[in-house]
RNA sequence: GGGCGGUUAGCUCAGUUGGUUAGAGCAUUGCGUUGACAUCGCAAAGGUCGUAGGUUCGAGUCCUAUACCGCCCA
């Protein structure tokens, strides 16, 4: 169903088309066209009355960008990506509907307004709260809608109507929902855990926001002295000496001999002379450093793991800013760095230092800021995320939920199968705010859906809410319903939820596609998607990450304005196979910008063409050889894209349309072409005919990859075909759009093909030989000479060829000539054989014998060698065990090498 | 430590049920412009498909081992 065109101006101006495809006076214009004439929204809409349930429709949600964020390549990949499969489906006549929206990105957003306080002198703890959150939406107002723009330009078909926003009220209200759901049900809980602080930011980041980085550092190695007053010592390695002043215990192997005798004895922490124990664990790894372990439950996640488990004091040395608390003695107040230095001064200064080695540390960092993360002890919330895990898992084990490429099923059932808790409280203030209520009476909580007033345990008003936000991606988790409207049952969220296809880069596999499987099992019942298809990453030409740093990024923007935006996605898409990185390069978006104006070329020709044909034929089609292949071909082709699409190997379908396109169809069917329409009549006719059809289905194939030059042709080409009386119009006729017009339907072989193919093919063999011969012997192009071809049985078709070949070869047809055989061959002429078929260049005075005779026997050569490879081939157990199509193939093959040398031979001889 | 990916032409990459002379774009070389396109055309050169084994009539493609590069998890 094509929604009805209102009468808002015409797609394309008047003017006869331009030698070279003009993008930046298309895109834009068809941009708005189509979203004005409403052909991004579905055609079944749950909205409208006459909705037809019964029809499945296509949904993607987008992976919402940040609000503020700027457009980078991977949005362009995103975009593209999710724009072909949303054209393609809405070709083929599915109801499609891409969500459109974006994301509150808590930490960034919050890190952006904080920056813009800063010029103003201010921070953020000075405005206050409500402020500076009155300052962060007036920030969003402002900056919010830069990218959705952006996104425009790549062309991305997406319903605008219902774009959304994390921080929306309806959005909002499903983070409540989840957030008090899960609570109820004792998924979600608050207590003091070890977390991962981030002390530039002063807030809990959850285990997925720290990565891991490899620097060298320094391995501390020092004397824990027994407290017994002897002057025995345990040797203690560390690489954090400032963590010292938080030791509660000095940890060694049971079944170490070398410190056996210490296990429930007494050691003093150095310089705070604090007396802890030495205990015995398994987990303690007797090869590293010095086999005993100082414990540290307050600042290391396997020292709290340990710490636990011996019922140890948890001792917390550090400040939210990571400096030393006052539990550090006289190192309060200093920095965690500073405070490494001076207390082993100190410790050295007291003889306890043994050494120091050089080691390779494993430095946790912020994924946001980069410094350093400090594991703290703090109390937050997290959500119980076992449960949840498991019916994930079992969701893509039973193949409800289906990941492309495959081999990331592994990776997620490794996270998940290893995951833990999920901290997802912020110190923020740019987020959800967490719907709990403290009470300062009886100081119970009161966890609630709706704001309250008064604690629900003992009705005190004397109440107030955690000060914290909920992790931006407990938000997004829930992002393909809550777009739709849930928790309310909308009809929206009726018919087009579940969704189809989740489209991203595998970076996010865990922080957000496997959070929405989880959550969107747990509150729909259902998995969100069938298929999850993560793309690659994207990298300069040599492989590097585009960094600001580096100077190697590529900004969409620029390549667009540069070379188009058809020329940009075309390159995304076919330059990258799934879930692999790309490199890209302005120099491949450059050749694609080419190929965008090829096809523009080609069309401008397919039009022109149509004023040579007569407005009706006389009788039925006779197709020529070259209109059967093209015809063939292109029936191939689309089967090939359907296969590959269906496999969602959309790089490789692109590139066989590229293929067709310019080495079959403009190469050598539209030479042809000209032939054709000089002959006019009924030949001009069909051969226009032909022209459009195959630009129509080429057009539609090529639409989701590069939607606007093929939108702008077609029309062009509709246009034109209806001023024209024969019209040509597909079958069904011309839809309104191409954006909204039916994808090419496959076709399967009837028969014919495979012959016209193999004649065809023939004719170019014939005609690139003689084009090499004439290289070869230096004649220039415009040159037209004679030949003299021996063809035995193919002399009936290469002379229904005569036209094709002279003409494409360069030949005076006058003195072309196609003979069954040869009593004599022709003298001073350059010759070439091709499966049995002779050629011959007269070349009077320009052929050297002693020349001819080295380049023939060469010829024979080869000919004899492929011969020989065959014959073993064909006696080998290979006639025997390979398919018959295939040995078939191979005998016909060495037939030809057979004619071909006998005539090679036949040539040498008369040369002497 | 575990897992994954890559290694194919000078560069960047395709090559998905194994089918027998391995492809593209860019770069290089030669020739060429009076109507589709110089954002082009015609032609040329360029590869023991990382290495070593194995399976098979047949391996870039499947298996095993290994080297180097990269990523993820711990």
């Amino acid at each position: 169903m094509i929604p009805a065109l209102k009468n808002i101006g015409v797609p394309m101006p008047e003017s006869a088309l331009p030698k070279t495809y003009n993008f930046a006076a298309t895109e834009q214009r068809l941009y708005q066209w189509w979203e004005r004439n409403e052909f991004f929204k579905p055609t079944n809409d749950p909205n409208q009355p006459g909705l037809n349930p019964a029809v499945k429709p296509f949904v993607i949600s987008i992976p919402p960008p940040n609000v503020t964020g700027e457009l980078h390549l991977g949005h362009a990949m995103f975009v593209a990506m999710e724009d072909l499969m949303i054209r393609y489906h809405r070709m083929k006549g599915t109801p499609t509907l891409w969500v459109p929206g974006s994301d509150h990105a808590g930490i960034a957003t919050q890190l952006q307004v904080e920056r813009s306080l800063m010029r103003e002198g201010l921070t953020r703890e000075q405005i206050g709260r409500e402020e500076f959150v009155r300052r962060a939406w007036e920030w969003k107002e402002k900056y919010g809608g830069i990218i959705f723009q952006q996104i425009r330009r790549l062309g991305a078909s997406c319903d605008w109507e219902r774009t959304r926003f994390t921080l929306d009220e309806g959005l909002s209200h499903a983070v409540r929902e989840a957030f008090v759901s899960l609570y109820e049900k004792g998924l979600i809980y608050r207590g003091p855990r070890l977390i991962n602080w981030s002390p530039g930011l002063r807030t809990a980041v959850s285990d997925l926001e720290v990565e891991y980085s490899e620097e060298p550092g320094t391995l501390y190695y020092f004397k824990y002295m027994l407290a017994d007053g002897s002057d025995e010592y345990i040797p203690v390695a560390t690489v954090r000496p400032e963590t010292i002043l938080g030791d509660t215990a000095v940890a060694v192997h049971p079944e170490d001999e070398r410190y056996q005798k210490y296990i429930g004895q007494k050691v003093l922490v150095p310089v705070l002379g604090r007396e802890i124990f030495v205990i015995a664990d398994e987990y303690v790894d007797r090869e590293f450093g010095t086999g005993a372990l100082k414990i540290t439950p307050g600042h290391d996640p396997n020292d709290y793991r340990i710490g636990l488990a011996h019922g140890l004091e948890i001792i917390s040395v550090l400040d939210e800013a990571a400096r030393i608390n006052q539990n550090g003695g006289i190192y309060a107040g200093m920095d965690r760095f500073e405070c490494r230095k001076k207390l082993w001064k100190d410790m050295r200064a007291a003889g306890l230092v043994i050494k120091e080695e050089s080691y390779m540390l494993n430095v946790p960092r912020s994924q946001r800021g980069g410094e350093i993360i400090e594991p703290l002890l703090s109390t937050q919330w997290f959500v119980r995320i076992q449960p949840l895990a498991e019916a994930a898992l079992e969701a893509v084990r039973d193949g409800r939920v289906q990941i492309v490429p495959e081999r990331f099923t592994k990776v997620y059932y490794n996270w998940l199968e290893n995951i833990q808790d999920w901290c997802i409280s912020r110190q923020l203030w740019w987020g959800h705010r967490i719907p709990v209520w403290y009470c300062d009476d009886c100081g119970e909580m009161t966890v609630s859906r709706e704001d309250v007033n008064a604690c629900a345990h003992c009705s005190s008003a004397h109440i107030h809410q955690d000060p914290d936000v909920l992790d931006t991606w407990f938000s997004s988790g829930l992002w393909p319903f809550s777009t739709l409207g849930w928790p309310e049952n909308t009809p929206d969220l009726k018919y087009f939820y579940p969704t189809s296809v989740l489209e991203t880069g595998y970076d996010i596999l865990f922080f957000w596609v496997a959070r929405m499987i989880m959550l969107g099992l747990e509150f729909t019942g259902q998995a969100p998607f069938h298929t999850v298809y993560l793309h690659g990453l994207i990298r300069d030409e040599h492989g590097q990450k585009m960094s600001k740093s580096k100077g190697n990024v590529i900004d969409p923007l620029e390549v667009m304005n540069e070379l188009g935006t058809d020329a940009l996605r075309f390159t995304l898409l076919v330059g990258s196979t799934p879930g692999n990185d790309m490199n890209l390069s302005v120099k491949k978006v450059e050749a694609n910008r080419n190929f965008a104006n090829k096809v523009w070329n080609a069309g401008r020709f397919v039009i022109g063409a149509l004023d040579q044909a007569p407005s009706s034929p006389k009788a039925g089609a006779q197709w020529t050889l070259a209109d059967s292949w093209v015809w063939a071909r292109l029936r191939s082709l689309t089967r090939e894209v359907e296969r590959l699409f269906a496999g969602y190997q959309y790089g490789e379908a692109g590139r066989q349309i590229y293929e067709f396109f310019w080495s079959e169809f403009a190469d050598w069917y539209l030479e042809i072409a000209k032939l054709q329409l000089m002959e006019g009549g009924d030949r001009a006719y069909y051969t226009a005919s032909t022209l459009v059809r195959v630009l129509d289905t080429c057009l539609r194939l090529l639409h989701p990859f590069t939607p606007f030059v093929t939108e702008e042709l077609w029309q062009h080409l509709k246009r034109a075909c209806q001023a024209h009386p024969a019209d040509f119009a597909p079958k069904g006729g011309w839809e309104e759009a191409l954006i909204a017009a039916h994808w090419p339907k496959v076709q399967d072989d009837e028969g014919w093909e495979v012959q016209k193919i193999a004649g065809f093919t023939l004719v170019q063999d014939i005609v690139r030989a003689i084009r090499n011969l004439r290289a070869e012997k230096k004649v220039t192009p415009g040159k037209k000479i004679s030949a003299l071809l021996a063809a035995d049985e193919k002399t009936a078709l290469l002379r229904s060829q005569q036209t094709v070949i002279t003409a494409l070869a360069h030949l005076d047809a006058a003195s072309f000539q196609v003979v069954d055989k040869l009593a004599e061959k022709p003298q001073n002429a350059a010759s070439v054989v091709l499966a049995g078929v002779e050629i011959y260049l007269p070349l009077t005075g320009m052929v050297d014998v002693a020349m001819e005779r080295t380049r023939l026997e060469k010829e024979l050569q080869e000919a004899l060698l492929q011969i020989g490879r065959l014959e073993s081939l064909l006696g080998s157990p290979f006639a025997q065990k390979a398919p018959a199509a295939v040995v078939e193939k191979e005998k016909e093959k060495l037939a030809d090498f057979y004619q071909t040398a006998d005539k090679l031979k036949e040539q040498l001889k008369s040369l002497s």
